[in-house]
DNA sequence: GCAATAACGAACAAATTTGTTAGTCTAAAA
DNA sequence: TTTTAGACTAACAAATTTGTTCGTTATTGC
């Protein structure tokens, strides 16, 4: 349960009002989340396709992601009509759709600078001028 | 410390290697995090500068937040030349300026749907043909 | 001489997130 | 009739993140 007074919430409240950049961060950043939505958005709209693509989490797992996923309006539950037990498909959101592009792009921040971690330091200035080479984003993501 | 075999620990190193965005969520997913990237691209780039803009944070937590950035490569440190004692800026990298748009289209993605956490599934298959109104960024973020 | 400012590091404690165990419900298959 | 699949929820435990307390170094202002 989350303690509303304490100074990590009341932290994380002042932030969400800085800027609404920190809240969608936080929206997006469980485990697992932003993965699930990407996936959802390539067609694993289903529990147990997710759980395929996703081996290691656990059901339990899966169902609270979805669910807070589901509270933030990023993606809604719909029944598959005429299916029995009835069958759940996770749909996104006019919310969750504008979403996509942005983890798109995400993904190539973070392929452009694979693997540079520390060293990445070399002349920070060599931007000035220097043509951006982002060797054709082929986003297998 | 980390504890390198939880299944926490090794859930994490199974999603980064599915695709780096999530990788790249985990670099920008700290409390404080983006809110330091952001302000330090509009110049906030000094320790006590940051110190005023977040007056919640402690000098602890913001040290610590700082050096991770720095080992993710999002910043470096510089010694201001002729100061004494030795003054220090924070200097984005390529790396955390080619971050810097994508945090504020995050942003205005929080902006355009901010209050609509649980109500907004109106109908999810509005936005066919509807014109997306995203009523002039202004971008205060 | 004593406090204040700029910039932190280490160790510990509190809060929060993630994972685990156990259990639910329905219907078709073996 | 017992098992299996799909889709979960609740409660608890382990792991991780965030915040707190104390300490450091060097110099300028009072």
């Amino acid at each position: 349960m989350r303690k509303e007074h304490s100074t990590n919430a009341m932290n994380e409240q002042f932030l969400f009002g800085v800027c609404e950049l920190n809240s969608a961060i936080s929206v997006i950043s469980g485990r697992w989340k932003s993965q699930i939505v990407y996936s959802v958005s390539q067609g694993n709209n289903r529990f147990h396709l997710l759980k395929k693509e996703l081996p290691n989490i656990s059901e339990q797992v899966l169902g609270r992601q979805l669910k807070e996923l589901e509270t933030h309006a990023i993606l809604v539950k719909k029944e598959i009509a005429g299916t029995v037990p009835i069958g759940i498909e996770y749909i996104l959101t006019n919310k969750g759709l504008d979403l996509v592009p942005i983890l798109e792009s995400l993904c190539n921040w973070g392929k452009a600078y694979e693997g540079k971690e520390i060293s990445a330091c070399g002349n920070i200035f060599s931007r000035k001028g220097a043509k951006r080479q982002r060797s054709e984003d082929k986003s297998e993501c």
